[in-house]
DNA sequence: TTGTACGCGTTATCAG
DNA sequence: CTGATAACGCGTACAA
């Protein structure tokens, strides 16, 4: 129960206390014979180290915290994993806190964070309105990377892609492939940067191809499965109904092609479908999945990185890096055909 | 970038120390308008509680660590989103670790887990061969609670399910479907007990069904798509291939489907395939994923419940709990034909 | 190579 | 209701 201390090692050992505190940390200070006696007492006593004792004395903590929207969702769990192991590596822990795409939830687990003092913190995201909170996290001392956005203007750094271009090529895909009325299915963009952004690159991409903008065609909801078969399922019973389907995440869109088959509806034939993210399971579906490639894994690795640089004060200046995506061309988009009116 | 601290706070105010902790803790203690000037002191010179020296002084921390095979693949997020939840309710922080299904990253986690002087831990599965480790975790006073798993003759609280009558019960349900060669792919089951006590379930259905145990017809694999397609692919190229197969997991049934179609069958028309978990995505799948539904998120919960209750010392002997499964029955498994044997 | 001694920011115990 | 003060387990100058 009462674990044993270093300072009851070191009496036992007939040591000082800082000898056995270097025995940990610097092992090079103590003299072989020395180091061996002190560890085989310890291993002898079942001593374990005392990271929190550690921690406060040192007055700097070794976890970094991470804040995800949704720990479902396949998309966050990649980027998380990239975090994971090099957290693992650099020889941080990891405190997770999601949000369920809620402010209140994110501000009551950054105030969390605060309070432990963590060494660091993984943003997913720039939430719109949290600014100032952010900021002032980062003058308090917390280094700060956000992850899956690009940041203009602001202090703060980064590692993500461009929501927009990627949204915008995939709309100039879906454009190229004759397509004229184009659905949109998006998290909501009301609150979530990165969404907000999507929805400006369908617009320009439809602007570039003369496609006249209608709202009646895109739908703001919650990024799961059951949303985007309810969202397709409205986006289908429209009189004029559009022939392609763009969702802002592979969720959506697993959704979206669920609700199409539901309604005896072909994809790619009688409807195409693209996604966002690239989830594993994109290519293993039914049809597979046309989608944006996002480099989840890579953020999470580099964030964890430039975060350690920032904590370990090896960089002073903000880290903006701006990552690839990449259209994934599979099965589930086609050209559309003249006339393409199926019964419904 | 230096935090105030409490003393400060209790200089400022002119008051104690003490009288500054109790505003947080016991507020109740405080007469009203000292109370309201601290607070409002607090505010303005921007005081955040310190949790790690209040973890420390108090020599108990207030963070659960929880050990998951892996971040990715959908089912393990179930579970990890009821204990988030949960524990979030219940004032915890969450640390989690994910394994790799590496039994040396386990113990690395667990260690750290104990450095840390964790509240409480949550392990996913009871590790072959780390009975010792654990038992020795729960002497040293940390209260532990295992999920996905139930545990006889051990001492400690779990909550889970039956593996052996989940896979029983999916594997007789294929054989009365007329199957009479059951293919199985399996995560490691050599390592992990709830795959082993699966594959038990599995072949005690094909013995009471007065099928033969064909060992050619199992395949041990890691749980993700990719090893799910080539598994499939491995049993459908034997000669005398199975007409079901039963996936340890929907990653493994996702996978499988997919190694289906490219050699061009129909599920379940030629192949039936069951899956295993009831994942999200098994409901929008095509086709529909027949599956065992595994109460992943219930389990989070009641495990963090109880393990709060060890931890505040509430309960002193170990629970067990054991919850129902449940065969979902879809779309993709169906009768065996008689002379079913299709081009291949 | 080793030891001494102080500090870290709270909590908790006693007095008052 | 409030105040003093001793822990808590370790890190880290500074000395020896």
């Amino acid at each position: 129960m009462a674990r044993i201390t270093m300072q009851q090692i070191a009496a036992l050992a007939g040591l000082s206390l800082a000898t056995v505190s270097r025995t940990i940390h610097s092992p090079h200070l103590v003299k072989p014979g020395t180091l061996e006696q002190v560890r085989r007492l310890m291993a002898k006593e079942g001593y374990v180290y005392n990271a929190t004792a550690g921690d406060f004395s040192r007055r700097r903590s070794s976890v970094i915290g991470v804040i995800i929207p949704t720990t479902r969702g396949a998309i966050f769990a990649n980027s998380t994993q990239g975090i994971q192991e090099k957290a693992q590596e650099k020889g941080f822990s990891l405190i997770i806190g999601s949000t369920g795409y809620d402010a209140e939830a994110e501000l009551k687990l950054l105030l969390q964070f605060q309070e432990r003092r963590l060494a660091g913190i993984i943003l997913t995201g720039y939430g719109i309105g949290r600014e100032n909170v952010i900021k002032e996290l980062v003058k308090s001392g917390i280094p700060c990377v956000v992850v899956w956005e690009v940041l203009k203007n602001s202090g703060l750094s980064f590692v993500g892609f461009s929501n927009f271009q990627a949204a915008f090529s995939m709309t100039d895909y879906l454009a190229s492939l004759n397509h004229r009325r184009i659905g949109l299915i998006l998290g909501p963009y009301s609150r979530i940067g990165r969404a907000r952004r999507r929805l400006e690159g369908y617009r320009s991409a439809l602007q570039k191809n003369g496609l006249p903008f209608a709202p009646e065609l895109v739908i703001e909801t919650m990024p799961t499965l059951k949303d985007g078969k309810e969202s397709m399922a409205r986006l289908l019973s429209m009189s004029d109904r559009p022939t392609a389907v763009f969702a802002g995440s592979d969720m959506l869109a697993f959704g979206a092609m669920s609700a199409a088959r539901e309604r005896g509806l072909r994809v790619p034939d009688d409807i195409s479908v693209a996604g966002f993210d690239d989830i594993d399971f994109a290519a293993y579906c039914n049809p597979p999945l046309t989608t944006v490639r996002v480099p989840a894994r890579e953020m999470g690795e580099r964030a964890v990185s430039i975060l350690v640089e920032m904590i370990e004060g090896k960089s002073r200046k903000d880290r903006r890096v701006e990552l690839p995506t990449e259209i994934v061309i599979r099965e589930s988009c086609r050209e559309r055909k003249e006339r393409s009116r199926v019964k419904t």
